[in-house]
DNA sequence: TTGCAATCTTAACCTAAGTTGAGGTCAAGT
DNA sequence: ACTTGACCTCAACTTAGGTTAAGATTGCAA
């Protein structure tokens, strides 16, 4: 038995080429947590802290058991990448969190988000450049080493001047 | 008074323009926990954990407290500026071991490591790169939503294929 | 109907990189 | 001598992101 819990309603994906009349709930089209695991790549006892954490809501069946949509593939696998992008799991959530209640997202709401992500790495990518650029100033100057490299306020006297190594940082 | 322990000997660093007879142990030369965080801009028990982690041995006073040596500024600095470039403690451990042990490093010893850190460098931004390049395909073509984008096995026919998304970074 | 894999919950554990607090000692200035 | 701030150790706590184990149900299939 299956049983529609929360304010989701589980429906199919809109398909333009075969609308029938209305989208009825198939069971073939809700997930259990091991095949969603092996969907995406994630472990069982990660998508459940995920859940726990808000990041998906599965439905469950009458015995308790999740039920995931098909678009929590998309939800699920989002979560995988922006980890990889370095964010984390606070800011995926403020993301996904930017995507429709109550309606499967579209093209268009996964596009607003993929680009807000795009900025995050262009923003990350130049300032580990501008990091190594500074790194190598030191390295022509023997800096790390020498006090007299202009990136650190010269010998020790950086005692009065606050952190010494961040100036090398921005 | 002062004890030295282990096996280091506190030396001062040496001056080419000043060689006196033989450098002896300046009381001055030796620098306390609370300095060394005002120095490094580290807080104290971060360095004490360092100590525990073996990233840097201060000797100790005959009252048991902590005396640095000058090079260990440079050496705490380094930690401060690796960690910043994503290493974590146990690589920046494997680097520091690289200095040598019983003489106070030179611009050369540090270079070594400056430049394998570069190169470190250089993998990540590349890595980043290629992710953000592809994510911009993902973006062109509605991918993260649309089954249809090239970067995912197609109508979710991923299940029998393996993980998803991690195809789309490398 | 029986059997077994998959699932459930809860709680404890894990690494990393520290911070915080308790209770005690050290060192320096007056 | 006394006070005060800096220092000491050790243990517990923190956040992030999960994993592992124990014991109880469920669901599917022969």
């Amino acid at each position: 038995m299956i049983c529609v819990s929360r304010d989701r309603q589980a429906k199919t994906e809109m398909t333009q080429s075969n609308p029938q009349t209305a989208p009825k709930l198939r069971t073939t089209d809700l997930i259990a947590i091991g095949e969603m695991a092996r969907r995406t790549g994630l472990s069982v006892s990660a998508i459940r802290f995920y859940e726990g954490k808000g990041l998906v809501e599965p439905i469950r069946t009458s015995g308790n058991q999740r039920r995931f949509l098909r678009s929590d593939i998309r939800r699920l696998s989002f979560i995988l990448i922006a980890q990889q992008l370095g964010l984390g799991l606070t800011e995926i959530e403020q993301q996904l969190s930017r995507l429709p209640h109550g309606r499967t997202p579209t093209a268009r709401d996964w596009q607003a988000i993929s680009r807000s992500i795009r900025e995050q790495l262009d923003a990350r990518i130049s300032l580990l450049e501008r990091t190594r650029d500074r790194l190598d100033g030191c390295i022509g100057c023997g800096c790390l080493s020498l006090a007299k490299c202009q990136l650190y306020n010269r010998d020790d006297h950086l005692a009065e001047k606050g952190p010494g190594p961040r100036q090398v940082l921005g």
